[in-house]
DNA sequence: GTCTATATAGGGATAGAC
DNA sequence: GTCTATCCCTATATAGAC
């Protein structure tokens, strides 16, 4: 691997693992065995570091976002859905660690962060919609609105949540699962019950 | 007002304009037109700052919390109590806003406020049962559960969300009632029609 | 491309006079 | 209690040799 793409994924590592603000140059090139200077060679700054690891990031949630919504999709595959979104913010957690320190450093990495939530929200108002006219939801307009709101908000913040819940340990991968359920768990009042039972045979075999 | 104090409520105010990793000592002195030395004399350190605001913030939130939750609350008296919870960490809302950077650097911070996120979900299943008990909602146990945690993520966040959303620009009083309504509408699937009739009509008062 | 050495700046914190 | 002066440390970033 050539050394700038070394620098990139070492330097996610350690964002994912100590916090970017407790993450120096200096420790990424140690960490690499490389040295500073080499470091500024491949990039100008830090900054430009996070600017492109926010590219990575951006270019893989729009995409996961994108994926086609069929016709026909069951609960299983929101519930799918929902777990491939919550591993791309897994995999980038660093940002939503400190999302407010690192956004403001950068008015354009704002508004693209920005439109990955809108962008969330819209998929979401899509899912929503497309279940109620298939008749598997009783939920009106302005309700629809307001549970995509919710449901962006719990999905931006229960990394954050559940890693001050486990008072500091770096929370697992494995602990993805409880996430998605808390998100299903904004939906599952407007499902009838046959869909709130489904929910709860699917949570508690990912939940263990 | 003593030297000591005005030391606190400029720190605080600073902290929540600016964000507390962005001021220094040095920016706290200068606010107050005294020496970055008279400060010291006074604190041994920025923690100790931000170790005596969070006792400030620790009473007074768990203060609210207690607020006796009678028998007969109406939705309008939960409204206005969740309202209150909002209004404190507005307060505090630097602590929020960096929450992970700053606990990370005091274990015992931490415990504290998981405490107080304790409380918090504690206040929420007693409210919630009370009013299930009542017959004003329909509720099992593992649902009061789940509910309760949205409740204090959103509390927790709500800030946080809505300061991205304005593209940065410091998020005002005034819009705390947005976050009141959008907590009441993770509780309002369970009450009947005529709770959540009222809930739309209170809301509409509030938000305009 | 990579290294060593170093410049620069800023924040945290202290000493000692008043 | 307050100020001035200053020290130390750490992080960012650059210069120039190899």
């Amino acid at each position: 691997m050539k050394t700038r793409d070394r620098i990139l994924v070492t330097s996610l590592e350690l964002f994912n693992l100590c916090g970017e603000p407790n993450v120096t140059t200096i420790d990424i090139a140690n960490e690499m065995d490389i040295s500073p200077g080499n470091l500024y060679y491949h990039f100008r700054n830090k900054d430009e570091i996070i600017g492109e690891l926010f590219q990575q990031f951006e270019t893989s949630m729009l995409d996961v976002l994108q994926t086609p919504q069929e016709e026909g999709f069951e609960i299983m595959d929101y519930w799918m859905y929902i777990h491939l979104i919550f591993e791309k913010i897994w995999e980038f957690r660093f940002l939503y660690r400190d999302l407010a320190t690192i956004l403001e450093r950068n008015e354009k990495l704002q508004k693209r962060f920005n439109r990955i939530l809108d962008r969330k929200a819209e998929s979401c108002r899509t899912v929503i919609t497309s279940m109620r006219d298939a008749g598997l939801m009783e939920i009106d307009e302005h309700q629809i609105e307001t549970l995509a709101t919710n449901v962006v908000i719990m999905g931006t913040y229960w990394m954050n949540y559940q890693q001050i819940r486990n008072l500091g340990d770096n929370p697992e991968l494995e602990d993805l699962g409880h996430g998605v359920y808390q998100v299903m768990s904004l939906i599952a009042p407007f499902l009838p019950p046959e869909g709130r039972a489904m929910l709860d045979e699917i949570a508690s075999g990912y939940l263990g």
